[in-house]
DNA sequence: TGTGAAACTGGCCGGGTGGCCAGTCCGCCC
DNA sequence: GGGCGGACTGGCCACCCGGCCAGTTTCACA
């Protein structure tokens, strides 16, 4: 509707990582609508990236293993998960079982923290 | 020297407000070089805005469910937590009940996930 | 004094979970 | 073609989980 009388969307970065926050700049430099902060500019939202060697490589996982992942984190039961994924529940636990087995572990508790502590997934 | 034909680099939004996720988003959207994550997909980087008033302060929870809520989002079983704690496994359950009910949890991995989702625990 | 909250314990039980066995398909690669 | 990994399904079973009922003690506060 109106693109005219709203201000640009001004953004900081906070980015350890200074090839990203190059790249980021660049791109966003150009963007009609929005630009990056001024040092010490109150902004609307700001681009955060910590660590950059944070995640040293996932974890192989399968895409259906992300899949089962993601509802697990969700709070989902095994059969939840199955009807949402349209598969049997003894596929899901076939899941779970290679999920719990790569993650190291104990229970699907565990395997969500642990995978959201390796940055697999995001809560 | 290898650069110029990088991936696109993951955004993940975390903004209180819907206008100006939808802002943001849209604008986002059509810049080549970046794209919005997925859900539960990990990013290279966070944009964060936060409505300070939105933040409906911790739960209050007894020291004794913070202490069974450290154990839980260590992957302990119940009796596991029983043993640490030196109580029995009943109210273990006792405090895993009175935490599903204060997190709306349902279940004890929905509980660590809305937990530290709220920052009551640091996983 | 009594009223309430927090912590603790017990039994019982339906349903969920995870591990074990087995098997069938499909697609990729040597 | 044969091997292999991924996805999928089934049965079986010990154990765990969460919810229900019940009770006790301790301690702070009105």
């Amino acid at each position: 509707m109106s693109e005219d009388n709203a201000p640009d969307i001004v953004l900081s970065l906070e980015i350890d990582d200074p090839a990203l926050a190059d790249r980021l700049a660049k791109l966003l430099g150009s963007v009609a609508g929005l630009r990056l902060a001024a040092s010490g500019e109150a902004a609307n939202a700001t681009i955060v990236a910590r660590d950059p060697r944070g995640m040293p490589e996932d974890i192989a996982l399968t895409q259906r293993e992300l899949d089962v992942l993601a509802l697990m984190a969700e709070g989902a039961s095994n059969k939840m998960i199955a009807r949402q994924l349209n598969i049997s529940v003894h596929t899901v636990k076939f899941h779970v079982g290679s999920l719990l087995d790569k993650l190291d572990a104990t229970g699907r508790t565990d395997a969500v923290a642990h995978a959201a502590r390796r940055g697999v997934i995001e809560l």
